[in-house]
DNA sequence: CGCACGAAAAGCATC
DNA sequence: TTTTCGTGCG
């Protein structure tokens, strides 16, 4: 067999030495060079917040091209994000002629799904196995627990989902696990249930990719000698985020006694892993930061280089981030530093109310923008989604275009994924799940009872909903039948068609369309599916789906073959050239449509809101990790907001909360505000809240107060909140202003170009917060405790809600909640660190702080 | 199959 | 503002 033509061909890389090679290093500071240029061994790369780590890795991969050193098949390298990888391909591609996409550079999940697209029949996989995503899980999940009986009260889909994934994510399979307790019990039960759905289904979920490759490459010796053969190096992006599993996969693809001195034989491979335990932020959903020590102990790394000159921010953003990590215990240790000098100090500013809090950051951040600054260079960020509204009201009502992240992406609308379960059903009809998605959408007639029979009749028989309709009898039955037959008739209509032709033809027959268009809210829907036939226009000519396309047998594996093709003409393995590695057998690749299915499930694609438009970014700090801004707002630093009160009872907790606040100082590349509030209106309620300890972990000498400093907690909101009765705006007034609306700004796209200039309604057309017709501009006081205020002033001990305090033993509060009265008195303090507490006022003692 | 409106969450979120 | 779910109607 012949390595494959490529226009610039790979196997003849620059010659070592040449022009080209040197000019890849260059630019690059000490510590840079030396880890892209590290021999063949593996190597651990602590890479600091913008110190240059993507660049390392891209160069790294280029120049070991370029050296000669591996062809462009023989490694991988693997992400957590899409985005990281496309990245990363994109870099590559302009640093070297090399045909990227059929390089095994990829996420996790999207390198799993083309190993068990080639290895299918090994993994006991129907060829075109679909993949499903976190929604279609959970609604597998349910018909499970539906058939098997059990209260959804007691076994909660959302959480039975959650312990699969996390069974997966450790490896277990149902007889790994150990249930002690009945309920666990149950629960594996479910769990293998689940499992037999899947697999008659033909489907897997996202941790099933991960497991399943990895249990194939443990359980075939061949193929995984195989693959350890032809990967020589591997490299790993953002290592402090692999869970368990992950770093086991990799050890089955480069195990430690395969690399470095300990190589074995010929068979030698690197792994060449970059991360940062410092931005490990991931510890909830699985990661094992321990992953690090474990991997330089297990392959006895002898190359670790710290990366800690930070080429994005200024000093005291840097002495800032610095000094707040030092606090944390469990560190690899690193400190960044620049030669970009000092820059503006970190401005900090304590606001009265979160509404005042929300005025402040508008003023300020229109401010920059007046100053020349790209709105899209200003982010906001804070620590839960909750806590984005007052921000969004506030610039929705000033006019300010804004982006949100982290809302509905494109695959997971629910018409898109109608559309998809169509798709799907063409392809494999005996996806149930998708099945059950679409049988009565547009309605035609197939009630709840008709389905119950066929689900009975379907798990009698242990076959599909699809094949067990003909046991439903009378209308449904009949409806039924008519079902099949538009699937059916689809599929034979769409034999031989283009992805774009299926599409069309899908939206038309299955009365999608036609749904939409009387819909009163369907022109949005209906764009959404015009949109998804680009992108599958997008998809088939981006990913070679065309005519040209050549379909490459690679990776063969039989008997005889290992050897072989381990070596090109000259010496070198070929790579793949499809964009999904073919069967291993028969070179077959996917059909467009299922290809483009799997895409879908693998990307979910962005969210689409302001897309494009210069607008204010604003999101979660987790969504920002790896993201760069020129200023940024860091807002709610309150102890229980940030760091969080589910994460501040326990040190790891804790830790990990002020590594999420290290990521999120380190965004800032000039300016940074950080900002919080004395009240604050969360689910409905006001809360009192003490500054976040982290605000004290920071250097004095890097921060600027823009408010008073060391104000008292509460004064400012109790001196405004007094001025508003005193002008007559008191609990009257101000009731009104409380947020009625509870829905997330849901937008209308409008269809002018010039959005983000008041034609958006991101309240429904309600008065938001603050909508400026009864609530007051600034200071609009918390609501329920306004009234609660007015009767503590009458009882005589002094205090207010909303009062600073100052106890001996647990230090600065804020009174929350006050009873009773005379030697009954008592009131509900928060003290922050120490949490909320009951005092009783005649014991305590409590010194106002003003 | 009973009843009502609105609605989606209470922490972060990749694939 | 308070609790729990899914979806649409008589």
């Amino acid at each position: 067999m012949h390595a494959p033509h490529f226009h610039d061909d790979p196997f003849s890389p620059p010659a070592p030495g040449a022009g080209g090679t040197a000019r890849l290093l260059e630019g690059l500071n000490p510590e840079q060079h030396a880890a892209v240029s590290l021999p063949a061994e593996p190597a651990l790369i602590l890479a600091g917040a913008g110190s240059g780590k993507t660049r390392v890795l891209t160069t790294r991969i280029a120049w070991l091209l370029a050296t000669g050193q591996v062809s462009p098949g023989g490694l991988m390298a693997v992400t957590f994000t899409n985005k990281a990888a496309k990245e990363m391909l994109h870099r590559l591609s302009a640093m070297l002629p090399v045909p990227v996409r059929g390089m095994w550079i990829g996420t996790f999940h999207g390198l799993c799904n083309r190993f068990l697209r080639a290895h299918w029949k090994l993994a006991g996989l129907p060829q075109g196995f679909q993949i499903l995503d976190t929604g279609d899980q959970l609604s597998a999940v349910k018909r499970v627990i539906k058939a098997m009986n059990l209260d959804e009260q007691r076994f909660v889909p959302k959480q039975v989902s959650w312990f699969i994934a996390a069974r997966k994510e450790e490896g277990e399979r149902p007889s790994d696990v150990d249930a002690r307790d009945p309920n666990t019990r149950t629960m594996v039960e479910i769990y293998r249930a689940y499992e037999e759905q899947c697999q008659r289904e033909g489907v897997v979920d996202f941790a099933e990719l991960m497991l399943r490759t990895y249990e194939l490459m443990r359980d075939q010796p061949a193929l995984r000698e195989h693959y350890q053969h032809r990967f020589a190096h591997i490299l790993v992006d953002e290592f402090q985020d692999t869970n368990r599993l992950q770093y086991r996969w990799l050890k089955m693809f480069a195990p430690p006694e395969n690399t470095g001195e300990r190589a074995r034989g010929t068979l030698r491979q690197s792994v060449f892993a970059v991360g940062d335990d410092d931005q490990s932020i991931y510890a909830f959903r699985g990661a094992q930061v321990g992953n690090m020590a474990d991997f330089e102990r297990e392959y006895r790394v002898r190359h670790l280089i710290k990366l800690e000159r930070n080429y994005r921010s200024f000093g005291n953003i840097l002495d800032s981030a610095n000094a707040l990590i030092a606090h944390n215990s469990k560190r690899l240790g690193k400190n960044l530093s620049t030669e970009a000098g000092p820059g503006e100090p970190v401005r900090v500013h304590e606001a009265t109310s979160d509404y005042a809090e929300a005025q402040w950051l508008l003023e300020e951040a229109q401010g920059l923008h007046r100053g020349g600054l790209a709105r899209s260079e200003i982010a906001i960020l804070y620590r839960s989604n909750a806590q984005s509204r007052v921000m969004e009201s506030a610039l929705f009502n000033a006019g300010v275009p804004y982006r949100v992240y982290g809302g509905l992406r494109f695959f997971e609308r629910a018409e898109v994924k109608h559309a998809l379960a169509y798709l799907r059903l063409v392809e494999n009809p005996n996806d149930d799940t998708s099945y059950l998605r679409v049988v009565n959408f547009p309605t035609r007639g197939i009630g709840a009872r008709t389905l119950e029979l066929l689900q009975d009749a379907a798990r009698q028989s242990g076959r599909s909903l699809y094949q067990s309709v003909s046991a439903v009898a009378g209308k449904g039955g009949a409806n039924l039948l008519g079902f099949n037959g538009l699937i059916d008739g689809l599929r034979e209509a769409t034999r031989g068609l283009t992805l774009r032709e299926i599409i069309e033809k899908m939206l038309a027959t299955s009365g999608l369309l036609d749904f939409y268009r009387t819909e009163k809210e369907g022109q949005d829907r209906i764009e959404n599916l015009e949109e998804l036939v680009n992108a599958a226009e997008a998809f088939v000519t981006q990913e070679g789906f065309g005519k040209d396309a050549v379909a490459l047998p690679v990776d063969e594996i039989g008997p005889g073959t290992l050897a072989d093709r381990r070596e090109g003409p000259d010496g070198i393995a070929p790579a793949p050239v499809a964009p999904l590695a073919p069967d291993a057998e028969t070179g077959e690749i996917m059909s467009p449509l299922a290809a483009f299915l799997t895409h879908a499930a693998l990307e979910a694609g962005d969210n689409q809101a302001q897309a494009g438009q210069d607008a204010i970014q604003m999101m979660t700090v987790h969504s920002a990790k790896g993201l760069e801004f020129d200023a940024v707002f860091i807002t709610g630093l309150e102890e229980s907001l940030f760091p969080h009160e589910n994460a501040m009872s326990d040190t790891d907790g804790l830790e990990e909360e002020r590594r999420l606040m290290y990521v999120a100082i380190t965004r800032a590349r000039k300016r940074l505000y950080l900002s919080y509030s004395q009240t604050r209106l969360l689910h409905g309620q006001t809360r009192y809240n003490v500054k976040s300890r982290f605000l004290d972990e920071l250097p004095e000498g890097a921060l600027k107060w823009l408010t008073p400093r060391n104000q008292g907690f509460g004064s400012g909101y109790a001196k405004e909140y007094q001025q508003a009765w005193q002008r007559g705006t008191g609990p009257g007034g101000i009731v009104g202003a409380g947020r009625q609306d509870n829905r997330p700004p849901s937008w209308r796209r409008d269809s002018g170009g010039d959005s983000g200039d008041g034609k958006r309604v991101p309240w429904g057309g309600r008065d938001g917060y603050g909508a400026g017709r009864d609530a007051p501009l600034t200071g609009g006081g918390p609501v329920p405790t306004a009234m609660a205020n007015a009767q503590a002033a009458k009882s005589g001990h002094g205090l207010r809600v909303g009062q600073a305090v100052f106890h001996t033993k647990f230090g600065e509060g804020v009174v929350i909640t006050l009873e009773g009265s005379g030697a009954d008195a008592r009131a509900q303090v928060n003290f922050g660190r120490h949490g909320p507490k009951w005092l009783a006022l005649s014991v305590a003692k409590l010194t106002p702080v003003d």
